[in-house]
RNA sequence: GGAGAGGUGGCCGAGUGGCCGAAGGCGCUCCCCUGCUAAGGGAGUAACGAGUUUAUAGCUUGUUCGAGGGUUCGAAUCCCUCCUUCUCCGCCA
């Protein structure tokens, strides 16, 4: 969410900076409505400062034994007045904070202006592309030839877009997440997490998945007034991130680097006819998360680390990659600056998305009220918060099958995952 | 799943209808005292929102005692629903 006082203060300016990311902001509308909620706001805080004031003095005269009916009475139709006042600013308070709500993250100045994934900014690139002297299959068809991709099996169990996997090539994508776990831990100062992956609807308004989002999500109920019941995570962003609500930490606890290996839900709703073949976008897929929560002035600082955490998994298994840098209209509802990274992927001969990492300031925390105390002064302040993916395993897989694959349909196994399987080095 | 007892400020803990936003303690900050240290004395110390303001200063004001409803002129205190913690029993990887 982001600050009401850019919309009070500084309206114009942001409608500006969200037209970049193709949100139009009814700058008329939030103005009148602002306009409104002020003024029935002072009237409804004086009405109850008035019976504040009234219910103290009748206690007082009942303490001096006088007759307080009278008094009562009065009050009572005070107490009419105030309840129509409540009323009516609480529905124009809901009515601020709906739209509020559906207000994406102010773009950082040094994301590039863009509309669309095409003006995406390439930073960098790395590794080699292997030129291959035989015709390259896609990992489906990998998969499949070596008995470890079964598509059709998990289409009888659950339905598309899920997948069973078998023997060693079950075990690599094991392999892969106990690596990028054993990386982040041991070399990138993360502490492993493991956590819930039903979560409450609090949570996910604390993430800002709700209420926007709640068509991508999974639920345990259908959503109903009462509520809609937990649903499945997303992604580890959001147990992860919420550790941080509520809690008031100590300036010197940050930065705090914390990662987790999950399962991630996604219904993919209005993604039907995209990608329908593989494991690139799947109902399940694990992925490893990276999650950081830091000082605000340290945040851009700690998305250029959180990006180099990612990239060194690909690096270490010598995949070849870009980085981008995600132009105003692409970027994601709660990210100020995010990066992508992009992992070659030699039968579709593009790059693909494997992580995508973001600053999201203080528009998460904000919600959640993730605060510290900085040192030596009275008044907490927000933190800000860093999400990024270390990788999406189920992707990670893809490119390790189709980037090491050999002629005879074999895999090699890369250098750093060889220990994971005992040693061995080529699938089939 | 059953029975019982709880959820109060950074922490502990008192408070069963009216100067209670909340005694007391711990912690923390500042000051004093003590030639260091330990101890002692004093003062201060919740969050969030609105208005005013150059101001995250001050002032005025509202809300918040697990959450949401209700009763009442007035609710931490009474009633209802939910969440959650603990103890005992049951079940269980």
């Amino acid at each position: 969410m982001l600050d009401p006082k850019f919309l009070r203060n500084d309206i114009e300016k942001t409608a500006e900076l969200l037209a970049n990311r193709g949100f139009k902001l009814d700058v008329d509308l939030i103005n009148s409505l602002e306009e409104k909620r002020k003024s029935l706001q002072i009237q409804t805080e004086s009405l109850q400062a008035e019976r504040n004031s009234r219910s103290k003095e009748i206690g007082m005269a009942a303490k001096r034994g006088e007759d307080i009916a009278p008094l009562r009475e009065q009050t009572a139709e005070l107490g009419a007045q105030l309840d129509a006042a409540k009323e009516e600013f609480t529905a124009l308070a809901a009515q601020i904070q709906e739209i509020a709500y559906t207000i994406p993250n102010l773009p950082h100045e040094s994301a590039p202006i863009g509309k669309d994934e095409d003006e995406n900014v390439e930073i960098s690139t790395w590794g080699t592309k292997k030129s291959f002297d035989f015709e390259v299959k896609d990992h489906v068809d990998l998969g499949e030839a070596l008995g470890g991709l079964d598509f059709k099996s998990a289409v009888k169990i659950s339905g598309s877009r899920f997948i069973v996997m078998q023997g060693q090539i079950a075990k690599l994508h094991r392999a892969l997440a106990q690596y990028m776990l054993n990386l982040h831990t041991n070399h990138h100062g993360y502490t492993e997490m493991y956590v819930p992956l039903l979560v409450n609807a609090d949570s996910l308004y604390g993430t800002t998945q709700l209420p926007k989002f709640g068509d991508d999500l999974f639920n345990t109920k259908p959503a109903t007034e009462e509520g809609v019941g937990m649903s499945l995570i997303p992604s580890a962003e959001v147990p992860l991130t919420n550790m941080s609500r509520d809690v008031i930490y100590d300036e010197a606890d940050l930065p705090i680097k914390i990662t987790s290996h999950t399962p991630c839900f996604r219904s993919e709703a209005g993604s039907y006819g995209r990608d329908t073949r593989g494991l690139i976008r799947q109902h399940q897929f694990d992925k490893v998360e990276l999650v950081q929560f830091v000082h605000p002035e340290k945040s851009f600082e700690a998305l250029e680390e959180i990006t180099m955490h990612a990239e060194q998994v690909l690096k270490n298994l010598e995949l070849p990659y870009r980085k981008v840098v995600l132009c105003t209209g692409d970027m994601g509802f709660s990210a100020t600056k995010t990066y992508d990274l992009e992992v070659w992927v030699p039968a579709q001969e593009t790059y693909r998305e494997i992580s995508s990492c973001s600053n999201v300031g203080d528009f998460q925390a904000r919600r959640l009220q993730a605060r510290f105390r900085p040192a030596g002064k009275k008044k907490p302040e927000l933190i800000h918060t860093l999400n990024g993916s270390g990788l999406a395993v189920g992707r990670t897989l893809v490119a390790v099958l189709e980037n090491y694959q050999l002629e005879d349909g074999r895999i090699e196994i890369p250098t750093v995952l060889q220990h994971y399987m005992g040693g061995l080095t080529h699938i089939g």
